[in-house]
DNA sequence: GTGCAACACGTACGCCGTACGTGGGTCAAG
DNA sequence: CTTGACCCACGTACGGCGTACGTGTTGCAC
C-alpha cells in the first residue's frame, strides 16, 4: 500500500551515532541530522517521535555493541566483574554521548539485557528484593559514575575541555587549600584508566562479598 | 564608578533555582529568568557568561546548602557514611535538577570543599595517591548513580515520568523475560530510598575497609 | 560641569523543535 | 486500466531559544 521508505531506524540511529561522535552532542539536531541524511527535517518525524525518542535510539544504538560472553561464569564475582568491564568499555567508546547515557534513564532491549543478566549474577550472591536492588544500585552507579567521572566533557571549569585537559588544571588548583584534591588529579592524570577502573571495581566486589549470603558460590 | 547593580549573582542562582524546581530544567532559559526577575534577557550577561555559567550557579546554589558536623568524626568509616548521606540527602532535595549535577562535573567551591573532606576520610583508611582516587571514584560515583537512579525523571521509558511512576511500569515488564528487573522494580516500589541508600553505602564501607592498610583508624 | 566606565536593555540574527498542509508514490479493489 | 486509500516525503511557517551588537542611562572622579 504505502510508498517504499526511504530509510531504516537502525540508518538513522546509526548516523545521529556518527554525528554525535564527530561533532559533539549539540551538533545532534533534528535538522542536522536530516541534511546528513540528505533531507527535510520533517521526514525524520517518520521514524521517530521527535528529539527525545532520537536521544534514547543514539544510547541503545551505543548499549547494543556491548557483549558479553555467551554463558554465565561459574563465579558471581568474575561474572559481576565480566559485565560491569564489558558495559563500561563499550560507553566509554563513545565519550560525546556519555552524558545522556549518564543524564537518562534508558529502558531499551540492550539495557534491559544488561540489567538481568547483572542482576542474575548478583542473585547468585545469595541476594534478593530489597537486598539485590541495593547491589544493583550499587554497581550501576558505580559504572556510570566512573563513567561520567572520566568523560566528563566540562570539569574543573565551567569552560569544559577534554577530560585530560581538565585534569591538568585540576593539578593546578590551590594546593594548600585543596591539597588531596590535587593528589588525585596529579594521580589521575598519569593513572590507566582501565586499571583504574578495575581496582574500583575489585573493592566494590569485596563490599559485596562482604554482605553475600554464605550459601553463595 | 558605575550604575548601581540591580541583582547580585545570588540572587540569580537562587532565582533561577527556583524556576528549575517549579517548572523543570527545560522551563530554566535566560528570556524565562529575564522575565521573573522582571527585565530584559541581556541584563543577566552583566552577571553570567552565558547559559552554561548559570547552570553552574544553580548547580552551586544546590550543592553549597550541604552541611557538614564542623569535626570529621574519629572513625573514617563513618566519616564517610555521613558526608555521603549528607551531600546525597541535598540534592535530592532538588530532583529536577539531578541530571544537570549528574551530567557535569563542576569545580565550584562548595563541591571542591566536599571532594577535600572526603578525601581525608579515605585518606585515613591507609590510602594515597592512585588507591585514593579509586576509592574516591568508587563513592562519588555510587553518590551520583544513586542520585540519579532515583530522580531519573525518564525512565523505563522515553515518555518520561516521575520516578515513581516509572517503577509501576518497570513492574509491568515481560516477567519471563526480565524475571529480575520486575523483581527489583517491585522492591523499589515499596522500598524506602533513604534505608536503600545507607544499605549501599554499607556494602561501599565494607568494600573500602577490605582494601584498607593496616594502619588505619 | 564634563568625561567615562559600568550597567540596562531593545533589536535582530540564526539556530532549534515541530505542527500543518500538500503532493506523489504504491498497492487493492472494481 | 482506472480509481481510491493510504503512507510517506518534505516545504512552509511559528514560536522559542542563546546571544552579538548598539544605544541610552546612570553616578562617581576630577
Amino acid at each position: 500500500m504505502p510508498a517504499p521508505k526511504k530509510f531504516s531506524r537502525d540508518q538513522l540511529a546509526s548516523a545521529a551515532l556518527e554525528l554525535a561522535d564527530e561533532k559533539g552532542l549539540d551538533a545532534l539536531s533534528m535538522r542536522a541530522l536530516a541534511a546528513r541524511l540528505g533531507t527535510g527535517p520533517m521526514t525524520l518525524y517518520n521514524y521517530v517521535d521527535g528529539r527525545d525518542e532520537l536521544e534514547s535510539l543514539v544510547i541503545e544504538a551505543v548499549v547494543r555493541h556491548a557483549a558479553y560472553p555467551p554463558r554465565p561464569a561459574a563465579d558471581w564475582r568474575e561474572e559481576v566483574r565480566t559485565l560491569a568491564e564489558s558495559y563500561w568499555t563499550t560507553i566509554r567508546r563513545h565519550p560525546q554521548v556519555v552524558p545522556l547515557i549518564v543524564a537518562r534513564r534508558t529502558t531499551d532491549e540492550p539495557t534491559l539485557e544488561f540489567g538481568e543478566r547483572m542482576l542474575e549474577a548478583l542473585a547468585r550472591s545469595g541476594r534478593s528484593g530489597r537486598e539485590l536492588l541495593v547491589a544493583f544500585r550499587l554497581v550501576v552507579g558505580f559504572i556510570i559514575g566512573f563513567a561520567q567521572g572520566e568523560a566528563g566533557a566540562q570539569a574543573f571549569s565551567p569552560a569544559g575541555g577534554t577530560a585530560d585537559e581538565v585534569i591538568q588544571r585540576g593539578r593546578t588548583l590551590p594546593a594548600e587549600r585543596y591539597p588531596r584534591v590535587v593528589e588525585i588529579a596529579t594521580a589521575s592524570a598519569r593513572g590507566d584508566r582501565a586499571e583504574e577502573f578495575r581496582a574500583g571495581l575489585d573493592l566494590l566486589v569485596a563490599g559485596l562479598s562482604a554482605g553475600a549470603r554464605p550459601a553463595s558460590a
